[in-house]
DNA sequence: ATCTTAATACAACTTAGTTGCAAATATATA
DNA sequence: TATATATTTGCAACTAAGTTGTATTAAGAT
């Protein structure tokens, strides 16, 4: 069910994401785009998106979606699977390029494992003045 | 703001989660109680329950919210930080008393971590029939 | 240029969780 | 035990993320 045209609007919402690289709420995302297309359209696209490999999803701290780039997947093989973390100074939240190893559990078949990590991001961490903005989406 | 009078229904959602030992959804126990109490009471006494150092929450693989008792927190000390556990065959989610190893991340501070394995649980991987309960919340 | 089908806008809906307030009840005090 | 008072509860209304149905619009194939 992936993407078959190339519109207006999956353009806009893929231009979102090569601005920078941290990921991006649905949330802010619906808001940051709502004078260029509806909410239903940003969240059928996102759903595309990542049905193709080209976006991954996953939860921050509240529960609410997130979405960033993939880096090796297609629709066929998903494998952008890695920790997130959520600055809880600025709001931003990032894709961990780090592998956590999880202890083996007697007589239970581990088979997915999503992480988030909370704390303060490096911009936050290295500066003196910290941007603190509890309420980023 | 925690719990300050020994009422009905707070011994009511005491003896849910002494009924057995694995975590209960907010949305499970609403529907569970929805005859003894408003859901409007679930979600305060649950929530100064936690604040007592009872129960403790968590979000599962939806983003919703799932409780569990703590074992040695009080309302001053809340220690009980470990991951959990969510079968995807039978639903049950379930407090992992195991330690998981996170990496040192360059330039920035980690203050806490979520953690949520999915995976099959001790019952359904032991068992060649598994009963099967995709919707359970 | 025309046709077909997918994508979009819009409104209505669903559902987890929250809030305000009046009525009920636990508990301290007399 | 009776009374006072502060907390808890039920209820209805609300908020907000996300979903669904459908008529209209616009890709892109022929
Ligand atoms: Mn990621
Ligand atoms: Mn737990
Ligand atoms: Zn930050
Ligand atoms: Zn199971």
């Amino acid at each position: 069910m992936g993407v078959l045209r190339k519109t207006k609007s999956v353009d806009i919402v893929l231009t979102a994401f090569n601005q920078d690289t941290t990921a991006i709420s649905v949330i802010a995302l619906v808001e940051q785009l709502h004078s260029e297309m509806n909410k239903t359209t940003v969240y059928r696209i996102l759903n595309k998106l990542e049905d193709d490999g080209i976006l991954h999803s996953f939860l921050g701290k509240n529960g609410h979606k997130w979405y960033a780039k993939c880096h090796n997947c297609s629709s066929s093989v998903h494998q952008d699977i890695h920790p997130h973390f959520q600055c809880i100074n600025c709001g931003k939240v990032e894709c961990l390029d780090i592998n956590v190893q999880i202890p083996n559990i007697p007589n239970r078949k581990v088979e997915v494992s999503q992480i988030l990590l909370q704390g303060k991001c490096e911009d936050c961490y290295n500066s003196q003045k910290p941007e603190h903005n509890v309420n980023a989406k």
